[in-house]
DNA sequence: ATTACTAGTAGACGAGTAA
DNA sequence: TTTACTCGTCTACTAGTAA
């Protein structure tokens, strides 16, 4: 049952429809669906009573779009495809050495979290975090990184300040082992923040800009 | 239509029936694909009959196996996700360092080879190469390289000696621009041999059983 | 327990066609 | 050209049941 949308819905997303509006006519979507002009229409009309997908229905074609309840539905899959033929739960992420140790570093400092990243993640963070902006094709590895569970670091409550819940997910970066750090209730940002028990930055010699290789684990 | 057959083979797949037979009755599979008991029986006919599947049927339980061509549906649908969500096609293989540089350096240090390596890759290949035992969770992923295009070597004939296609697949090692050199007609095998300007094995300090990961471009 | 037949039904599809 | 209705057909499913 829900086979059928998968379908549609990853050929929508091979033409582009994940990460922006694709113009597609039901002729084209019933060529790529292999089915009829006719049949596509319908399906078009289920995906969007589902809210899979959204449309702007124009005077000639359509634009269509994922909605991110469409975009579960496939990474879901593709989780799955990855637990198949990737017994290593790996991925790359490529992003740009960026500025800012200030807020994260505060953060990650108290001892309510710092303790439980010892004994979760076998370091004591350095004082700081390492932040990098993803490169805007690999943004959407993103969620499929918090699709998968990740380390939980509890919060706590502190001086009458509540520290949320953060999940960490090991990592390296040219062999240095560190952990991407998101807070629980957060949203996607294209920046992410990394500790590690050493100063990566001078530890690998550096600087803003630098393109960067994160291995994840899942 | 294929796409009844891809979500059932997903699910064994899941079961583990890629890499092994899987005990899963009729019944159970039903559960899985959430359908009923006299469906799933069905579905394993249709499978049966497009030799996607094999079964040997025992007494009680049946034992399910996806076949080669089987695989080659699910991995299809593998590397549609995988550009949908990884717009960086890369892959990672770990492996153990091997010995053998007697063949592979041989072979490669013919000019017939090495001028279109330098024309392709950019580098004089060193006079040897470096093998790899691929661990055994990741030979699959070795077909799904393999399924990706890669870059032509062509074969030539020298002193009456025929020096068949080669495909080279780039990748890096620890940041180490080199390439994965398979013969075009080649039996799948555990071990691939890796190409690079420079000695890796000793620029990168490795020694025979050294774990290392190779990441490649699809 | 199993697997898998038959029969009846719900739903998916394409042809024709309207707007 | 579009999108999307109706309607007839054919396929996919489940229930019942046999082996």
């Amino acid at each position: 049952m829900e086979e059928k949308f998968t379908f549609a819905l990853r050929r929508i997303a091979l033409l582009g429809g994940l990460r922006d509006s694709v113009t597609v006519s039901s002729r084209e979507l019933g060529e790529a669906l292999e089915m009829s002009q006719q049949s596509a229409s319908k399906r078009i009309l289920e995906l969007l009573e589902a809210k899979y997908i959204e449309r702007d229905v124009g005077a000639r074609k359509q634009q269509i779009r994922i909605t991110p309840k469409g975009a579960e539905l496939l990474k879901k899959e593709y989780l799955e495809y990855r637990k198949v033929f990737e017994n290593t739960d790996k991925m790359i992420i490529h992003g740009k050495v960026a500025q800012g140790m200030g807020e994260g570093g505060y953060y990650i400092c108290q001892p309510g979290y710092s303790d439980q990243i010892k004994e979760q993640l076998g370091f004591t963070p350095f004082e700081g975090t390492f932040n990098l902006d993803i490169v805007p094709e690999d943004v959407g590895k993103l969620d499929v990184i918090r699709k998968s569970k990740g380390i939980m670091i509890n919060g706590f409550v502190s001086e009458g300040r509540t520290f949320g819940n953060v999940i960490a997910y090991k990592a390296k970066i040219k062999n240095l082992e560190c952990a991407i750090v998101v807070p629980e209730r957060s949203h996607y940002r294209e920046t992410i923040e990394i500790i590690c028990q050493y100063h990566i930055r001078r530890t690998l010699s550096l600087s803003d800009g630098d393109l960067v290789d994160v291995i994840v684990d899942l």
